[in-house]
DNA sequence: TTATAAAATGTTATATTATAACAAACGTTA
DNA sequence: TAACGTTTGTTATAATATAACATTTTATAA
């Protein structure tokens, strides 16, 4: 049963086998034009696979971005604590793996008392890579 | 000169008012849409003030909604460290103003070192008003 | 004050991102 | 098998954002 949950359809597992050998971010038409060979042809089918594959903490949408990515922490399974590394120069994005800034996070309570169940942040930077360039 | 810096032109201080006066983020054809009678009449015109509000400050995106809101914290002068509570209910959108907060994402660095001179934070939950109604 | 550079404007067209609506097929479970 | 939820396929369209180019306004400084 616990293995249906996780059982991908046929779209879905496309998807998700693009996202996840994939460098970087992919935007949703360039999945849809690299996953064409495979069958899927509408975007709709592209962004249905991306919504499941979403909810169910597989990958991850980089907002700042509109672009999609591999979730590589086991950590956030259910996707409600996302924290992202992104250079401004060369567009690299990592995720950031960082049990301190989570529980922080996942913690904190604005001043009203509300709390929340997920959040999302997006750092923004040069990467070491391009620090040494400049 | 420094009043030469803070002046808007006409196209920017007529989306700023606009922003300024709404009681939630705005999208930015909806702010199209409130300011032809004002005379702006392309989404060119409106995206090119928002960019140039954001770039001062005057204004912040929120990434997860495409929508544009007046900046109310005096702290995020240059707009490069800001957080967010959103309902996901009634989509009450609201600034946080929390000096330990942006103080250690402002300090904070990942594990290879990168330091972040940027970043924006969506808190997402129920607010007050709807974890009530529940 | 004039030239010149920088910023802002106006305009048309188009690119990019995302969803609506509907019909059909599939998989699971009662 | 009947019923349900999920996924698929498909066409059309909505929503968000930028390219390219010509012109005008504003700031700077020679």
């Amino acid at each position: 049963m616990s293995q249906k949950l996780e059982q991908l359809s046929k779209n879905q597992q496309i998807v998700l086998n693009l996202i996840e050998k994939a460098k970087g971010p992919l935007k949703a038409y360039s999945i849809l034009y690299n996953v064409q060979k495979k069958g899927i042809k509408a975007p709709l089918q592209v962004y249905r696979a991306l919504e499941k594959l979403i909810k169910i903490g597989k990958i991850h949408k980089i907002e700042s971005k509109n672009a999609f990515i591999a979730c590589n922490n086991s950590e956030c399974e259910i996707s409600n604590a996302t924290a992202f590394s992104i250079c401004d120069n060369c567009e690299h994005v990592k995720e950031i793996k960082n049990a301190k800034l989570s529980k922080y996070l996942s913690n904190f309570h604005d001043n009203s008392g509300m709390k929340f169940k997920k959040y999302n942040l997006e750092f923004f930077g040069l990467c070491k890579n391009c620090k040494l360039k400049q």
